[in-house]
DNA sequence: TGCAAAATAGAACGACCGTTCTATTTTCAA
DNA sequence: TTGAAAATAGAACGGTCGTTCTATTTTGCA
């Protein structure tokens, strides 16, 4: 009994410096691990994450796979926890290179589409883990629902960087404008994994583009005689602070 | 026992003409197990629909509910169709009282948000089953996707009527129309159900007629007669300040 | 009313699940 | 090199699942 519950390893361990502390063991295997259920995971849902399927993607035995994390529910945590990492780093700090504004803004979105419909058929647990927790609660809705929430802050941030610079309204409604982004991507990921339907990266992106034109008027006028698309990137301040900041 | 509920009476049935041919007791039974089903789907999902659960709920044991059904699949296809007919019914039919066009338009998006979101803890099957079966094949998916793509025609066609009447731009794309509209209510769906967020039936609304507006014939002003204007000045909003809003 | 057919119940099956227990192997610091 | 701790395997448990099989009850027409 007991389970020491490990201090969740893969958090800010660097297995560099062979003369200096090198990753154990256990704790390669338990990354293995969690890589393997993450890519089950994507495929057919959190809740379809059975040890025993784990097991044998990663070349183990249940037990084998169970002592490393105690409960499926901590499992489950460790693939939510995974995949904000990698979705943190492919999306949030992928899109800190560019700067504040409509640019970072843009890049967030093409990043999140990439994750989100990755071609291949790897869906996204932040939609399909919406859909299996919604009526349920407990620490595995709770991690799911707080790497959202990090996420939607983040993306709302963003558009408010854009409205400091003038590139969206001052006047618009960050919430509204990221909760309509967000809604472009859900039907991206409904309509490319479900309906198998081509074209939806194409729609979604003209989505996005009208979102910003939408918005980019300072006052609430619905007529926007001038097609906005690409105009709107290209043109946007001079000013271009490439600086690579570390948040949080 | 028994449970007589609503005749629903599957498809093409008509209970009525006591003196003609007359619904048999199995018949009956057979409509309460799916209303049932369905309550139970459109709490945990179409995959979380287990013959037990359902025989609990209906008051019958397990084999009796297998029974009608000769299999899980057969059961989940019935639970589709009844929800493909209730939305045909409280969506579609619903919304075909009002003229074509922009009222008809307007119509559907608001019974579909109702029916999507309905207040109380049932979700949208057509939401979480894409999700849950995105990656499968077999004839639920079929069946899912089927129901899916009637509807989102019929959402189409009536986009395309709006054009029609010059409510919207005739240059615009319909199929780009209804994937914009669709993502809002997804958008709705997720942070309503999943995330708990109050306002996020008013961000769809405000969404919905942000759309209309985009899409809205540049010259044509709303103030016609034929067309109800209140509903594209609601567009409008007012005017609000972001307040909130830190540099960082 | 009688009786075949339909409807339902109940037990049992094999399969898979998460979890526990025990035994064995591997790791790694002293 | 040694030995304790960590890691892993394997069997087994109780539970739920969809499904099957066999009785039993209920239905509804002749």
């Amino acid at each position: 009994m007991i389970l020491p519950i490990t201090p969740t390893a893969t958090h800010g361990l660097s297995a560099t410096e062979p003369g200096r502390r090198v990753l154990i063991k256990g704790q390669h295997t338990k990354a293995a691990i969690i890589d393997a259920a993450l890519g089950l995971a994507s495929q057919i849902g959190l809740e379809g994450l059975s040890i025993g399927a784990v097991a044998e993607v990663a070349g183990m035995s249940k037990s084998g796979v169970f002592a490393h994390f105690g409960s499926r529910e901590e499992l489950q945590i460790s693939v939510i926890r995974q995949y904000h990492d990698r979705f943190e780093v492919e999306v949030f700090y992928a899109a800190l290179q560019l700067p504040r504004g409509l640019p970072r803004l843009q890049a967030m979105f093409d990043h999140w589409m990439v994750q989100t419909s990755a071609e291949i058929d790897s869906g996204c647990i932040y939609i399909s883990g919406a859909v299996e927790f919604d009526d349920r609660t407990g620490p595995v809705r709770d991690a799911l629902a707080s790497s959202v929430s990090t996420w939607q802050t983040a993306l709302r941030r963003a558009v408010e960087q854009a409205q400091s610079e003038g590139q969206l309204s001052r006047e618009s409604d960050a919430h509204q404008i990221a909760f309509e982004i967000h809604g472009l991507i859900l039907a991206l990921h409904y309509e490319a994994r479900f309906l198998r339907n081509p074209g939806a990266t194409e729609r979604a992106r003209r989505g996005f583009l009208h979102i910003l034109a939408r918005y980019a008027q300072p006052s609430a006028e619905p007529a926007t005689p001038a097609t906005p698309g690409p105009v709107l990137v290209a043109a946007l301040p001079a000013r271009q602070r490439a600086s690579k900041r570390q948040a949080r």
